[in-house]
DNA sequence: ATTATATATCGACTTTTTTCGATATGTCAA
DNA sequence: TTGACATATCGAAAAAAGTCGATATATAAT
């Protein structure tokens, strides 16, 4: 985890905005989860389309920032059916906030 | 203080130094102060000179760096005499390692 | 097999950032 | 007041990031 990587990350709206709406996913996804039974649903992952939709940009751009996002270990994805759903590294980000306080 | 703007200065290499840097200006800069006279040496700042001298970067980049890591409120600037003395905004820095963990 | 849907990747264009040298401004010393 | 030095600002060229539509890939449904 390059802390560079993860500043350049976070120094776009669209992207911080998707890093906070993942931390509330339900409030922000309403409809997530709609292809999956419950019993599989991904705990706090939501699909790219969804992500897409609210944060209205094309979707390779949403393709790419979430890789991005990702790369930069801010989340992790897994792949179920068609769909990919991202959700928050939860570690990763508690051990870069911990680097911010204890480093920068 | 927007974090978006702290976030793009902190995503360049040469500018996380300087941040890291001034924590400890003694360390970094032992040749620090030396235009000044002790009773009047700006408690912690380091002058622009210095810092280029360190930073291997062009006169024209780094005041420009530190413009915008001031803008950013990362820095805060003082001139005595012909020198800008830069340092550390612990206040602000401290703020947002606390928005990072909170928000984020 | 074909079609439809979700996501990823590619290629191109636009915008922003990086970085410099040249010049301007401000201050000090002779 | 002239010359030397520190820093800031300007203008430009190069590099990187943002962003899109088109296309590829993978899976699912018919």
């Amino acid at each position: 985890m390059e802390p560079i990587d993860v500043f350049k990350a976070l120094s776009n709206k669209t992207r911080l905005n998707i890093l906070q709406w993942l931390k509330e996913p339900e409030k922000h996804f309403p409809k997530q989860g709609a292809h999956l039974p419950k019993e599989v649903s991904y705990k706090g992952g939501v699909c790219v389309g969804d992500i897409q939709e609210k944060a209205e940009v094309s979707q390779s751009t949403v393709s790419h920032y979430l890789n991005m996002m990702q790369k930069a270990g801010l989340l992790e994805s897994v792949r179920y059916g068609q769909w990919t759903y991202y959700r928050r590294n939860e570690e990763a980000i508690r051990q870069f906030a911990e680097f911010l306080k204890t480093e920068i």
